[in-house]
DNA sequence: TTGTAGGCGTTATCAG
DNA sequence: CTGATAACGCCTACAA
């Protein structure tokens, strides 16, 4: 049998109200009303009915993320972001809401159903593109929202880390270390931090005076696949590249298996270096020369941004840029 | 401005019932006045409020789970699962609510708070410990819940992998590859698998009729740390092991890294296997020899039938116990 | 100090 | 075919 107010009050002989603002802590109740009162609850087992109080109160105490489901969600980058969202909340006793996205389900669907059904408090979202049209909805929801990533517009809270810069660092790396023929395996272009890697990627080329060959930007999905693919047309082109940068760590892991199946060593022969730092990273052989993003403490920080937000506080640095941050690993082979 | 059905029945002129049958769909609705309701819907971007349809129909259409922060959350153990659950769930028009369990906060005190307060129709639990106490609450509770493992009682639906033979599996493969004195890293003793693993370990023990030593077996927290200190303490036994079965694969890495600090060469010099086949036990090096569990398709088998409980059928098989799969990989090093 | 009444938004029952 | 009414469980003016 389920326990409510209404039960306990019949228990104890006081009305609703009362068992409500005992239980509350008002300290309009009678101390010994009160201990009557808990006594009871505890025996009982009582624990209220979070949909009611959700509905009274129209607040939710839950966090929501939407996850989109790549047949075998191998990305490990939105767990890392997950645990850490997940670790913060839990501290700010949050709980979270996950929806995972079938694909060709409508994702902002799954927004609007949070968000519009009340489901959830405030959302974090990763992974943003050109014109998200999340972000507008969620802004003209004027419903509170985080970030993992900059987008065109940049009047809402967000935490980034500097991509431009971090495949600037790459190309540097690279170049400094007797490579010519940098090549770029570039994540899909709606994606807002794929614009901005490239253009780190062409300044850098610019400012070094390395020579641009046709070819040397090949697109992948951020799969591990896609990453062994574009790197197999890398591999058979007329000129091909010594150095080989991905925009995330799976597909530098791609990349490195293409390299091994053509008889080739990874950072021997073929330098390669990857973005984000995965746990994965350092388990690969060679080990993954990369950017680091501190995805889990972001997590976490966004959070803290979020619960802010969702108690009506204006954030006072609602905009947070990451330095990245170089890790040479193995994978970038010795200097030539 | 929210949406409600009022908004739309004086939008429409309409009675708010009238507005809820007609989008609900129910056939006592006039086609026109349906057509009507609906396209006002639609303009307004109408969605109900789903706090006040859980409070109504008593269901939440949630799945939960509670997650231990440390040292879990991190462990692709659960991230693996958790994807299976999502994934399934999304499947079936479920959402998750995940509660992450800060260590020191009572664990049965979030399953109380999900379970009688109405947040979730059932829950998926994992990592079973001996007389688990959330299985009784949830049993007592008579509230739907399937679990990845068995525990003491079995009344109860579940999915499990043969742990016993896959260590058994594991323990033959070495002695098959001429080891005698084979090691094991045990999980912690509370937990209901470590049992039957160590069985299975006994039992190969005394068929094979291998020599045991004293300080064979040692325990690990189930973390790479775990593993790697578990290691240190076998290879200081005067007798120390020629191969170390850990029991998961992040213990197992970690008795790599230990074997590799010694200057010695996994696989080569100390054979290791670990068990569940996570992604990183391929991206090892060597790779990691190990049992393979399917963990993401149980847990999308683990939420078919939870989503089976929750419509009030019971289940026609609710036990169902796999048989594990050696993965032998270069962890194993060479005959002998 | 305690209780009554009303409403959060939805759906089900029952009457018109 | 449509609408008034009640109830899900909780919280909070307001009244006593």
């Amino acid at each position: 049998m389920r326990i409510t107010l209404k039960t306990i009050a019949e228990e104890s002989g006081f009305s609703i109200t009362t068992v409500s603002r005992a239980l509350a802590g008002y300290d309009d109740v009678n101390e010994e009303t009160r201990r009557h009162i808990i006594a009871i609850a505890e025996r009982l087992g009582y624990q209220p009915n979070l949909s009611a109080r959700q509905l009274r109160s129209q607040q939710s105490h839950t966090i929501g993320m939407v996850i989109p489901l790549t047949p075998y969600f191998s990305d490990p980058f939105f767990m890392e972001l997950l645990s850490g969202v997940g670790r913060q909340a839990a501290e700010h006793n949050y709980d979270l809401r996950l929806s995972a996205q079938v694909p060709g389900q409508d994702e902002l669907n799954a927004y609007h159903r949070m968000v519009a059904g009340r489901q959830v408090d405030g959302v974090v979202l990763a992974r943003v593109h050109h014109q998200d049209p999340r972000i507008a909805y969620l802004q003209q929801a004027q419903h509170p929202f985080v970030v993992f990533g900059r987008s065109d517009a940049e009047d809402y809270p967000y935490i980034d880390v500097d991509s431009g810069s971090g495949i600037r660092l790459l190309v540097e790396h690279f170049a400094d270390y007797g490579h010519q023929r940098i090549a770029l395996i570039l994540s899909p272009r709606d994606l807002m931090f794929t614009t901005l890697r490239l253009r780190g990627y062409r300044e850098a080329f610019e400012s070094l005076n390395l020579p641009y060959r046709e070819g040397y930007i090949q697109e992948g999905d951020l799969s591990q696949r896609g990453g062994l693919e574009a790197a197999e047309r890398l591999l058979q082109l007329a000129d091909p590249p010594t150095a080989i940068i991905a925009c995330n760590d799976l597909m530098a892991l791609g990349a490195m298996t293409t390299i091994q199946r053509r008889g080739l060593r990874p950072g021997q022969d073929i330098a390669v270096a990857g973005f984000d730092d995965i746990p994965a990273a350092l388990d690969a052989e060679p080990q993954l020369t990369t950017i680091h993003q501190p995805i889990y403490q972001i997590g976490r920080q966004l959070t803290d941004m979020l619960v802010n937000l969702m108690q009506g506080n204006t954030p006072d640095k609602p905009h947070i840029l990451l330095q990245p941050e170089l890790i040479i690993r193995a994978s970038s082979g010795p200097k030539r």
